[in-house]
Order: C-alpha cells, then sequence, then structure tokens
DNA sequence: ACTGTTCCTCTTTTT
DNA sequence: GAGGAACAGT
C-alpha cells in the first residue's frame, strides 16, 4: 500500500470515526461550550455552578447520556438525585428522549427521599424497622406530638406542637439523633426538646413508621454503622449527580459524602442564588465549600441565558448583586432587549389585584412589543400563599381562568386523609395513627371518653388500639351504644382486613367497598355544607387513582412521597404561586406582586435569621425576576389587610435594589386622588427635586412622587391597628374624621367610597372611606 | 357525646 | 378572617 492511500486510508478512517462521533453523540453538539466541559468531564468532582435559564437541566441530562452512552455505567450504576418528583421525572424523559429511546431501568434516579425510602426498605431491620414501615405525614406527626406533650406534662402553650416538630425536623436536618444533639442546643430548650425527640422516635419505630427527616437521616446513620453496607453502596454508585445542590441539608450532604467518598465521581448542579430554602434547613454553605469538601474539583460556569431579556438579567443581577459570600456568576445573553422590568405602586392590595386583571386582559388584546399565545403564559408569584386571595377574589369576578400551583394538596385534604385511612388501617391493624383518626368519623358515638380507654387497656397490655379495643369490649368494659358501635367497627375491620391480604381481590372495588360500609361516604352525603359535594368528588377520584397501582400498598407507598396532583388541564389559564413554588419554572410575563417591606422581604426572616434571612430573601427576589423572559412587573401597595386588620407599609427595600436604567416606572390606572398629578410629573422623574435628597434610586423617586398618597412622612411603626375592616362607615360632608396617618381632617366631598378631605396637618386628600374614622373611634 | 359559642393565635416558604 | 382549643349548654 503506497502512503498515499496510507493517508487516505487513515484520514478517512478519522473522518469516519468522527462521523461516527457526530452521529452518536449529537447531545453534545447542542451544548455551548460551557455546558460540553460539564457534560464531558465524567471523571472526579465536578461543580456545576448554573445560573439561572443557563440550560441546567440539559447538561444534566446530556452527562447521563454521555454516560451510558460511553458505556462508563449501566443505567443502574448511575445515583442521580433531584429535590423534586417533577425535576426526577423530567430527567427521566428528557434522558429517553435524548437517547432516542426509552430508558430501561434507572433505578436509582429519584428524590433524596424516594432513593433513601428504597435503601431503608432494603435494609430495614438495620434501623430496627420491619421493611413494611409506612411514612408519616405531618397530620399524624402533630397529632403523635401532641399526645407526647400531654403525656410529659409540658405546657403546650409553651411547646405547640407545630414548634417542635419543626425543632425536630430541624435537627434530623442536621442529622443529629436525639443523643447526639449537641447539649448547647439541647439546653436552649431546657433539654425538653430532647426528651420529646427521643420519645417521640420510640414511638415512631414502636409503629413501625418513619418520618420525612428519618428517610434521610436513618440512613446516613445505617451507612455510618454498617461499613460493609457502605462500601458495597460505594461501589455500586459508579457515578453521582446532584440537582439543586444549594438546596441540600447537611443530612442530605452526609450521606452523599458518604457515597462519594471513594470514587469521588460526583457531579453536583446548583446554583448559590436560588438557594431559597434555609429555611427548612437547606446549607448554602454546601455549595459554597464544594472545591474544599472535594479537592480537586472542577468547577464549570455555566453563564449564558437563554431565557430573558438583557434588561430582565440585569435586573436580577444588579439585586443579587447585593448579597455577600457569593460564588459569583456572570450571566449573559443573546436575547433581544425586549421591554424593561416594569415597576408600579397601589393603594392597597385589592388595587393591585385589580390592575394586574386589567393588565392580562390588555396583554392578550393589545399588541405588545412581545406575543402572548394564551394564559398559560402569564404567571402571578407571590411571597406568601395568603397573597394568593385577592387574586383568586379578583380573578373570579372578572372571569378570568387561573390556577393555583402548590396550593393545598390533593392528598391533604381532610376527606383524602381519611379515606386513606381506612385503607392504612384495612392493611395493617396495628396502624394506631389512621385508627385514631378514623374511630369515630364517621360519628359512632366512641368519644373522648371511650377511646381513653381503649388507650388505657392497649398501653396497659402494650398491644395496638385495634387489639385494645377488642380487649376492651370483651372484658365488657364499654357497655351501650358505644360498645356496639365499635364491635361493628372492629368486625368490619377484620373483615377488610382478611379481603386486602388476599392477593387475587380487586383493589379498586375493594376501596370503594371500604368508604361505603364504613359510613364514610354516607356521611358526606348527608352532609349539606357547599363542600360536601367537592369531597365526594375527591373521594371518587382518589378510588379511580387507585386503578394506576398493582395493590393498596403501592398505593400508599405513592401517595407518602408524591403530595403533588397533576391534573391535566388544558384550558389556558393563568397561573398563581409562590415564589418556591416557582423556582425551575419559567414564564413569558411575570408578575411580582406585594414587594413591601415586612411581607418581601418577610419581616419574619429577618427577625428569625437577620442578615442570613435577608439575602435569602433577597435571592428569592432573584429567582422571581429570573422567572420572567419577555416581560416583568413587579408592584407594591401601600396598605394591605393582614389578620384581617389594615395594615400599611413602606416599598420593599429591594425596590431600590433595581437599577434605573432597566425599569420602567408606570403611572397607576388613576383610581385615587392625585394619580393626575403624578402623571403629569412624570416625565420630571429626574428633576433635581430628588437628586437634591442624596439619595436616589427609582424606588425612592417612586416613594417621593407619592408622598402624598402613601403617607411616607411617617414611619413604618405603626403597625398597629388602623380600623376595623368590617366597619363599612358612611360618613357626610363636613364631618370631623379622623386617618391614621394624616391625623384629623374635615370631609369636603364624596364620590363612592372615596372622600375628599380637608386634613388639618396634612393638607387636602383623597382617601378610601375605610381608612378613616370617626372621631369618638380612635383608640 | 355532640354542638355551638367565644376567644385565641396566627401566616413564609415544603420534600 | 380562619381554624383550633376551651368551655358551656343540650
Amino acid at each position: 500500500m503506497s502512503q498515499n492511500s496510507k493517508n487516505m486510508i487513515e484520514s478517512s478512517n478519522k473522518l469516519s470515526v468522527r462521523a461516527m462521533k457526530a452521529r452518536s453523540e449529537p447531545y453534545l453538539q447542542e451544548l455551548n461550550e460551557a455546558q460540553r466541559t460539564a457534560v464531558e468531564a465524567l471523571e472526579g468532582p465536578v461543580l456545576m455552578l448554573a445560573g439561572a435559564g443557563t440550560g441546567k437541566t440539559k447538561a444534566l441530562t446530556a452527562r447521563i447520556v454521555h454516560l451510558l452512552n460511553t458505556g462508563s455505567a449501566r443505567p443502574n450504576e448511575i445515583l442521580a438525585v433531584t429535590f423534586t418528583n417533577k425535576a426526577a421525572l423530567e430527567m427521566k424523559s428528557r434522558v429517553a428522549s435524548t437517547l432516542g429511546r426509552p430508558v430501561e431501568g434507572m433505578p436509582w434516579l429519584g428524590t433524596f427521599h424516594s432513593v433513601c425510602v428504597k435503601l431503608l426498605r432494603r435494609h430495614a431491620e438495620l434501623a430496627h424497622l420491619k421493611n413494611n414501615f409506612t411514612i408519616l405525614d405531618t397530620d399524624d406527626q402533630l397529632r403523635l406530638l401532641k399526645q407526647l406533650i400531654k403525656a410529659a406534662n409540658v405546657d403546650d402553650k409553651r411547646w405547640p406542637a407545630r414548634h417542635l416538630a419543626s425543632l425536630i425536623d430541624g435537627w434530623k436536618n442536621r442529622g443529629w439523633l436525639p443523643e447526639s444533639v449537641p447539649a448547647s442546643h439541647a439546653n436552649a430548650f431546657d433539654n425538653i426538646g430532647t426528651e420529646l425527640y427521643s420519645q417521640y422516635q420510640q414511638r415512631l419505630r414502636e409503629f413501625n413508621a418513619v418520618d420525612f427527616g428519618d428517610l434521610i437521616l436513618l440512613v446516613v446513620e445505617l451507612f455510618q454503622k454498617n461499613a460493609e453496607i457502605l462500601s458495597k453502596y460505594q461501589k455500586w454508585f459508579k457515578y453521582i449527580l446532584v440537582d439543586e445542590y444549594q438546596d441540600t441539608n447537611v443530612a442530605q450532604y452526609l450521606w452523599l459524602r458518604l457515597l462519594a467518598q471513594n470514587h469521588k465521581n460526583i457531579c453536583c448542579v446548583g446554583d448559590d442564588d436560588q438557594s431559597i430554602y434555609g429555611w427548612r434547613g437547606a446549607e448554602v454553605g454546601n455549595i459554597l465549600r464544594f472545591d474544599k469538601d472535594f479537592i480537586d474539583a472542577k468547577i464549570v460556569r455555566l453563564e449564558q441565558n437563554y431565557r430573558s431579556t438583557p434588561h430582565i438579567l440585569a435586573a436580577a443581577s444588579a439585586v443579587i448583586s447585593g448579597n455577600k459570600d457569593r460564588l459569583g456568576k456572570n450571566l449573559w445573553t443573546k436575547n433581544e432587549d425586549g421591554e424593561k422590568v416594569r415597576l408600579i405602586g397601589h393603594w392597597d392590595g385589592e388595587e393591585e389585584a385589580r390592575w394586574i386583571g386589567d393588565e392580562i386582559e390588555s396583554v392578550q388584546l393589545e399588541n405588545r412589543n412581545y406575543t402572548i399565545d394564551g394564559l398559560d403564559e402569564i404567571a402571578i408569584l407571590v411571597r406568601a400563599s395568603h397573597q394568593m386571595r385577592a387574586f383568586e377574589d379578583r380573578f373570579l369576578t372578572i372571569g378570568l381562568p387561573y390556577r393555583v400551583i402548590g396550593g393545598p394538596r390533593f392528598y391533604e385534604r381532610m376527606e383524602i386523609r381519611d379515606a386513606m385511612a381506612y385503607f392504612r388501617l384495612g392493611l395493617s391493624l396495628s396502624d394506631d395513627l389512621a385508627f385514631e383518626r378514623i374511630v369515630n368519623t364517621p360519628k359512632r358515638g366512641i368519644g373522648a371518653k371511650a377511646q381513653q380507654k381503649i388507650q388505657q387497656v392497649a398501653r396497659d397490655n402494650r398491644i395496638s388500639l385495634v387489639r385494645g379495643a377488642r380487649l376492651l369490649l370483651d372484658e365488657k368494659g364499654l357497655s351501650g351504644k358505644a360498645g356496639i358501635q365499635l364491635d361493628l367497627f372492629l368486625k368490619n375491620l377484620d373483615r377488610w382486613n382478611s379481603f386486602i391480604l388476599q392477593k387475587n381481590i380487586n383493589h379498586v372495588e375493594l376501596a370503594g367497598q371500604i368508604l361505603d360500609e364504613s359510613g364514610y361516604t354516607e356521611m358526606w352525603q348527608n352532609d349539606k355544607t357547599p363542600e360536601a359535594a367537592g369531597r365526594l368528588e375527591n373521594l371518587k377520584e382518589l378510588v379511580k387513582a387507585l386503578e394506576d397501582f398493582e395493590n393498596l400498598q403501592g398505593f400508599l407507598e405513592h401517595v407518602s412521597l408524591i403530595m403533588e396532583n397533576e391534573s391535566e388541564e388544558f384550558e389556558q389559564k393563568v397561573s398563581l404561586m409562590t415564589l418556591h413554588a416557582a423556582k425551575g419554572l419559567e414564564f413569558p410575563v411575570v408578575f411580582l406582586p406585594g414587594w413591601e417591606d415586612g411581607l418581601f422581604p418577610s419581616q419574619r426572616s429577618m427577625d428569625e435569621s437577620g442578615v442570613v434571612g435577608l439575602e435569602e430573601e433577597r435571592r428569592l427576589a432573584y429567582v422571581g425576576i429570573t422567572r420572567s423572559e419577555q416581560a416583568c412587573y413587579i408592584s407594591f401597595a401601600g396598605n394591605r389587610r393582614v389578620f384581617g386588620q389594615w395594615q400599611s407599609s413602606m416599598p420593599s427595600r429591594f425596590i431600590d435594589e433595581l437599577p434605573e436604567q432597566h425599569v420602567d416606572i408606570l403611572t397607576p390606572s388613576g383610581l385615587y386622588g392625585g394619580a393626575s398629578d403624578f402623571e403629569a410629573n412624570n416625565s420630571t422623574l429626574d428633576n433635581e427635586a430628588f437628586q437634591a435628597d442624596g439619595y436616589d434610586s427609582p424606588g425612592w423617586r417612586r416613594l417621593q412622587k407619592n408622598k402624598n398618597q402613601y403617607a411616607l412622612s411617617q414611619p413604618i411603626e405603626s403597625k398597629g391597628i388602623i380600623i376595623d375592616s368590617t366597619s363599612n362607615q358612611i360618613y357626610e360632608v363636613s364631618e370631623r374624621v379622623f386617618h391614621q396617618k394624616f391625623g384629623y381632617g374635615t370631609v369636603l366631598d364624596i364620590e363612592g367610597d372615596k372622600l375628599h378631605i380637608e386634613f388639618e396637618k396634612a393638607g387636602s386628600k383623597r382617601v378610601v372611606s375605610k381608612f378613616v374614622c370617626r372621631p369618638e373611634d380612635v383608640f
């Protein structure tokens, strides 16, 4: 063979190799340089710092595909953990579509919790559990804690079950078992907390149950105490991928470190700027010190944003730059300029809702610089869920379709929990918590007294409540109606139990049968309240959902881990959700209402965690802004009803952090006095009067402009009562009235519910009548 | 045992 | 303004 032809063969080989590569790795071609670097660095620790909208999921799925494609690992040797089921499902489906075929078994792609359940079931005995342990929901948890608090004779005013629950949860998140809670912490709660924690764990074990925190904690403990098992999994999971690493808590961190410390093939993806779960134990520190935990870690930054316009991105970057201790990223985009962020203030929360409703309607009708195909592309993101009410009210009145995301969950509804308690008890007669829940639901005449007797017998004989109840009846300890009813209930239970244990029985029919025979369905049929119909609907839906499962047990397992209700909807609707629920989502148009100090940033957050809390709030603001692709509206209201009482507040400090050149200040629609003034002066925003203040920002300017309307002459300490909202007072012209901010004045004119008042100190103003009161009502 | 009353706290965010 | 706990009345 001549040299020439040899070269030709070689080069054609190379070509073909490249061609093959290109064919088999098209997923690499679609990545930008940074993404590709992160995807191809398979060996060793990698931290992928992925800013908002930079194609994080794409890179993550490409990495999984790459692992499979290069033969580095088989599907079941990859451990990939996420926080939400949604994220896990999405990853699974995107891997499949990138791969071009369904992924056969990636059993270890799931949420931290679902992976841990799997591990814990395999090795339950090492955690002193049976492998059919149940997972407690918050309701059960609280009920149990209440009992313990009562039994311990602790003042339940000082120790509300909810507090104890969050305390214990916090300890579990840090990886502390009752005995390993540091003395300093335990002392801070007079050691009562740890004592109750210890009792709680003991009770859980007796119930053969775990709570959410246990899932991680017990697996960590199991790994620490059983080196051979840990080592087995260290070898088995050849590659580890972690999504949203900034949200991991200490327990999860320990879990990951234990599994990864041998081969160190761990790739964590996250964004320190989007760490918003500190309150539930997430440690930003985990991501901040990744390179110290894993020496020679490769850190890759994804900085090209594919989601938002430059204005939106600039606004978000400016806000987040107020935080210290950031790893730092420079997000940039090739997207077109688009609209500036829009800022608008309103008189009160209802006005804000009204304005947003109107704006949504006009966005659909009018031509804007961007196009909206439907309401699905619009989202309203609030800080706290109670803010949603104003929008729901408004949208219902104007008939604007909306959906609440992450609202009260299907499986958290009372009727669903009751029904599930029936199933649980039927499945396992020793499920005491389920027994307690439904023994007198529907009413069977088994009241507090009777239940106490049952508890007593069960406790004395160290048996379950069901068996205790049976024993009580055998001993003739319960007479009359209660006794007869209890006997009937127990007989039913036994029957259901024997049915459930038969393998060949139709569990869907059985479920319906249980609900009918127990009288539960009937209870709601006889209920005349307006919700009853909906509850019956939900029960039907629940039974229907059972069809997707092999048996009741499988269903219960599913429900305890998956609290989402994904009902498919085809109608276009505006989405309404909290900022937390919005993480990971994106919308062409985003409304961010309620930017007021105390609400956002939340007062509680700042009180409890100081600067750390404030920084987390700021990240929340960053998350909110970066959800928007085309348009972002930020708004605040001067007055808002909280706890049923009016409260006024200052615009959020975050508004002052918005960069002026990327913000358009909008004029309110002029429903209250002074709007026309505002409009007239709008063009003079940069007039020297504002700069003379020596303090200059769009938010501040806006405040200056509206001093009259927002009554900012007084500081915010007047958080107290202004006027009882229920008093819909009617005033007369020339009547003397009092306003919390403006003081005394005389009514000049009345237009509907708005009063034109000449205040003695503050001059002439227009205010809504509910904000004033008669002098004799001042307190 | 159940029902209705008042009074109390309370609201961040959730796997 | 809602949901829970404590109390009183049936």
